[in-house]
DNA sequence: CGTGTAAGGAATTCTGACACG
DNA sequence: CGTGTAAGGAATTCTGACACG
């Protein structure tokens, strides 16, 4: 195992396919990128890449956006999920920790 | 249900992007289209858009003409294969036609 | 046959800025 | 704040062709 398949999470898509796919302007993709909402990565020229996943984001972004949520407030809700994701994570990984020492035995 | 997610499948990727993803230059991806080994959807103004699936399509592809195999063979072994796929789509069909009318009972 | 390359043009993307509100 | 637009330049992509082998 080493090369995460991960078509969901590469990032090869440009911004005029996004803009087509999501129906935002290049111009709100490019804003949202200053807000700290998404992060595409670079080419080596310099061009913007995203992945799916982005395009979903962005997807739920414009919904929020028609709400009249302001960017901001986008970026607030995109912390606070953040950090119960990492929450749960640090759970999960104490219980895996937990396991391997007393849990599941294996050959030795 | 509609649409279909399919991130594998979804032609967005240009061509050069595809051309850094499978090591292989535009000269050649265009030339295994023109043999009819590849296609991809043209966007609104004509430019190339592959999927994932085609981009690992062209890595097979790369490495049966780094054995010497010609296009014209690869070719005729897509089709072939293509041929074995459809006789057991067939089969399934046939199957799920007859479950549907002996098999599973649904309310009606 | 398979691939490189130079050619010319059209479309894409980038950045920084002015505009409106 | 969020988005449109004109501006100028650089990079991308396209097609048809000549080249070599």
């Amino acid at each position: 195992m080493s090369e995460a398949p991960s078509y969901k999470e590469r990032k090869v898509i440009t911004i005029g396919v996004v803009s087509e796919l999501t129906g935002l302007s290049e111009r709100q993709i490019r804003y949202y990128e200053e807000r700290k909402l998404v992060f595409p990565e670079r080419s080596p020229k310099g061009n913007r890449k995203y992945s799916f996943a982005d395009v979903e984001l962005l997807i739920d972004i414009a919904n929020k956006r028609e709400e009249g949520v302001q960017t901001y407030e986008i970026r607030q809700d995109m912390i606070r999920e953040e950090k119960k994701r990492e929450k749960r994570m640090r759970k999960q990984l104490l219980r895996g920790e937990i396991n391997a020492r007393f849990g599941i035995q294996r050959e030795r």
